[in-house]
DNA sequence: AAGCCGTGGGC
DNA sequence: TGCCCAAGGCT
């Protein structure tokens, strides 16, 4: 039924859509220029799929610089096949979700080596890379490769949500989303199409205080008749966040230096670098008992860092400490410090015990 | 299939 | 302040 409603005028919208991003598109670092586009040159699906790695849950803001850094250190995927893992994380670090960082090696190693340097150009091929899901694999293969795929993000989720008026929960309506999307999608310039209805949820279909008075499709969307255009999407209720607290220890040696160490490749801020520390608990409050060696370990501050899932007090303590690294630790010195694979629950310890040491 | 997995910004 | 949210994937 709503279905029905969005595809009986699909022309005209998807029509209506395009020349308001031929107007409005957003000028963002991985996309061409208009007047490249006009010339017909195709985006390197290399920077497609690096940029679209960076935004799975993270705002344009803030993929901007990482996506650059990581474009001038590595040009192509074949340049990235050939840095290691750690480096990778260290240029990673900050940006989050830790498990896309490692999959991006992974798929830059299959691309490289076992594809030639070259990106599968369909959703299926692009499906199996790690890293790649199914929204990741319809993006490359519409943005990248003009493939007519049907590509649903939270943008498209919520612009599609209203269009129609669909009032099933999420994921729920993940089905009736796709059903109402997919005789939408433009033949001629799915990409174009992907990325419009991505700009107009970020810039017009906001989640709150949508600009429907700006909106191309403001015509014939179902919840601006409705009068109510915030309803949509609906979404479950979520549970309420765990508290853990844990203890954290910043050995500094007499040159400033500070005692890292790798955490395990699998789980939270996998594979990255931390100051050694306790378990996080929910039930005990860990102290300096909990030290990784005996000192004389000083309450330096409290922080609190909040995850996905859970709420974190973290007690800092700071002691002196000249000697060789206990095994599986090393010294980071001050100038190499900042360009550790440090998440940032991890930055704000460590500025807790040493402040000023991570700026540049 | 529902929980795990980061971080920063807006209101 | 606390909550919601952002171009999701993996298990």
């Amino acid at each position: 039924m709503t279905a029905k409603l969005l595809s009986r005028t699909d022309a005209f919208e998807a029509e209506r859509l395009l020349a308001w991003y031929d107007r409005h598109a957003r000028v963002l670092p991985w996309r061409l220029a208009p007047a490249d586009l006009r010339r017909g040159q195709q985006p390197d699906p290399y920077r497609v799929w690096l940029s679209e790695v960076m935004l799975q849950q993270t705002t344009v803001e803030a993929v901007k610089k990482y996506f650059l850094a990581f474009t001038a250190k590595w040009p192509t995927v074949t340049a990235m096949a050939a840095a290691s893992e750690d480096d990778i994380l260290r240029a990673w670090a900050g940006l989050g979700y830790y498990s896309r960082a490692r999959n991006l090696k992974k798929c830059a190693d299959v691309v490289a080596k076992d594809l030639g340097g070259r990106f599968p150009q369909t959703e299926d091929g692009l499906r199996a890379l790690p890293g790649v899901g199914a929204y990741t694999a319809a993006a490359i293969a519409a943005i990248a490769f003009n493939r007519p795929a049907v590509v649903i993000d939270g943008n498209i989720e919520r612009v599609t949500t209203r269009v129609a008026a669909i009032d099933t929960p999420l994921p729920q309506a993940k089905s009736q989303i796709r059903a109402a999307l997919t005789p939408v999608v433009s033949a001629d310039r799915p990409g174009d199409f992907a990325q419009a209805m991505m700009d107009l949820g970020a810039t017009i279909c906001t989640p709150r205080r949508p600009a429907c008075i700006l909106c191309p499709l403001n015509e014939t969307c179902r919840a601006l008749f409705l009068g109510e255009p915030e309803r949509f999407p609906v979404k479950k209720t979520k549970a309420d966040k765990p508290t853990r607290q844990g203890a954290a220890f910043v050995a500094v040696r007499a040159d400033g230096a500070i005692l890292l160490r790798k955490r395990p490749d699998k789980g939270l801020l996998g594979g990255m670098a931390e100051v050694p520390g306790s378990t996080w608990s929910a039930d005990v409050k860990p102290g300096a008992d909990d030290a990784p060696f005996p000192s004389d370990w000083m309450p330096s501050g409290v922080i609190t860092h909040i995850f996905t899932h859970f709420s974190l007090t973290l007690s800092v303590y700071r002691t002196r400490f000249n000697g060789a690294a206990p095994p599986g630790m090393w010294w980071s010195v001050p100038a190499a410090v900042s360009g550790e694979a440090l998440p940032t629950v991890m930055k704000k310890a460590i500025e807790a015990a040493c402040p000023g040491l991570l700026s540049p």
